[in-house]
DNA sequence: GGAGTATTCGAACGATCGGTCAAATAGTGT
DNA sequence: ACACTATTTGACCGATCGTTCGAATACTCC
């Protein structure tokens, strides 16, 4: 009744689903309707058809990698209680998340926001709200933390966030690279460390992925 | 006598630099030699001369700003003393090396690495050593800071080498994604705090640029 | 100043880019 | 089964990609 077809629905969500993962390796600019085309025998036109343009192409993958990103990470910390865990439950999904190759260039984001960050236009507009969003997310999670006595009363949220946020992103990055895993070690270490964990390597969640170097 | 004339070089110097500050902006597979020949008022295929491909080009920029790196970052750091004022010179440079914009983009590098991190061939490889000789530079800086007694003899200098290069990439990314200086400044108080200084916003190094926000 | 070479240019190549359009096909609702 | 529409296709557009090449120009050295 709303004038879509399951055979179409499905079709894009097919070509989503490979365009996230092209665009961790080429970059969202890298995208190219007669690659993606080529890639899932499908035609260069019948692809264009269900975006309109590569900038709603581009667009819509970033909408789509937010979901696979909230199902992988965000909806799996948000099952641990309120505070530290959840947070800290967070990264280690997102490393996770990354280290197991979900998609081939590792976080969706991580790459993207590297890509669009000096650019202009609708596609570098949404990288920056998405960023927002994140920042704020984890802003928020370190307060609950704050909140539930598991953080110093006097913690600069805002300055944890962005160290926190910089271990992961650097993990991403370096992991990728040089295609190794002590990054995420390291990334790990060092965000147990600044949130006053002193144990050792707890149960990490883990996806299946690269072998350990 | 060596078959190079003066016109050449300063030619050859010229499309590199403004090579590199289109790379930090549309990234090193965004250049194209019709974009920098009409930038530059030159032919395409005087450019393409210089190169002989377009892979060559971007190992070409990539020195080039490999020279311009040291220049800015490297030189200037390493006047401070041997140990923690020489490792914290490095950073404070490099944050306003990345803040004052000497390239549109920021930070070269960072840009770069975050590109090339997923894909295959030379420009990569390159990627990939350049980012061994940055990390092996920043323990080494550590490694003397600890030998200096400015640092723990317990510092773990590889997990604290991806800790502040961790900040110092975010600092750059956000900066340039948002526009805004204050993430340089935390991550120069991330910097600070990891190396143990307590003191406030000291002296710092800075380029003439964007405002403070 | 003239020989010789380094540099630059302009025209052109095949390939691919994003995008358009009319026609063919497949699916839905009655 | 039929009408209707969503989907997909293939041929084609102008622009631009990296690259080639022969000719024109600018420089250096004797």
């Amino acid at each position: 009744m709303d004038g879509r077809h399951a055979r179409g629905i499905h079709t894009r969500r097919v070509t989503l689903a490979r365009a996230v993962d092209l665009a961790t390796v080429s970059g969202l600019d890298g995208l190219t309707l007669g690659g993606l085309a080529a890639d899932l025998r499908l035609s260069k036109s019948g692809i264009f058809a269900h975006f309109g343009s590569k900038e709603e192409l581009q667009l819509a993958t970033i909408a789509f990698a937010e979901e696979i990103f909230t199902e992988h990470v965000l909806r799996p910390a948000f099952q641990m209680p309120r505070g530290k865990p959840r947070l800290l439950a967070l990264f280690e999904r997102w490393m996770a998340f990354s280290r197991g190759r979900v998609f081939t260039g590792g976080c969706f984001f991580s790459a993207v926001t590297a890509e669009f960050d000096a650019r202009e236009g609708r596609v570098h507009d949404v990288v920056v709200e998405w960023r927002q969003v994140w920042m704020d997310l984890l802003q928020r999670l370190a307060s609950e933390a704050v909140e539930e006595g598991h953080l110093p009363e006097d913690t600069d949220v805002a300055q944890l966030a962005f160290e926190l946020n910089a271990f992961g992103r650097a993990a991403n990055h370096d992991g990728v690279l040089t295609n190794a895993n002590i990054h995420y070690d390291r990334a790990l270490t060092a965000i147990r460390a600044r949130l006053g964990e002193s144990g050792g390597v707890s149960q990490q969640a883990r996806e299946p992925g690269v072998d350990d170097r």
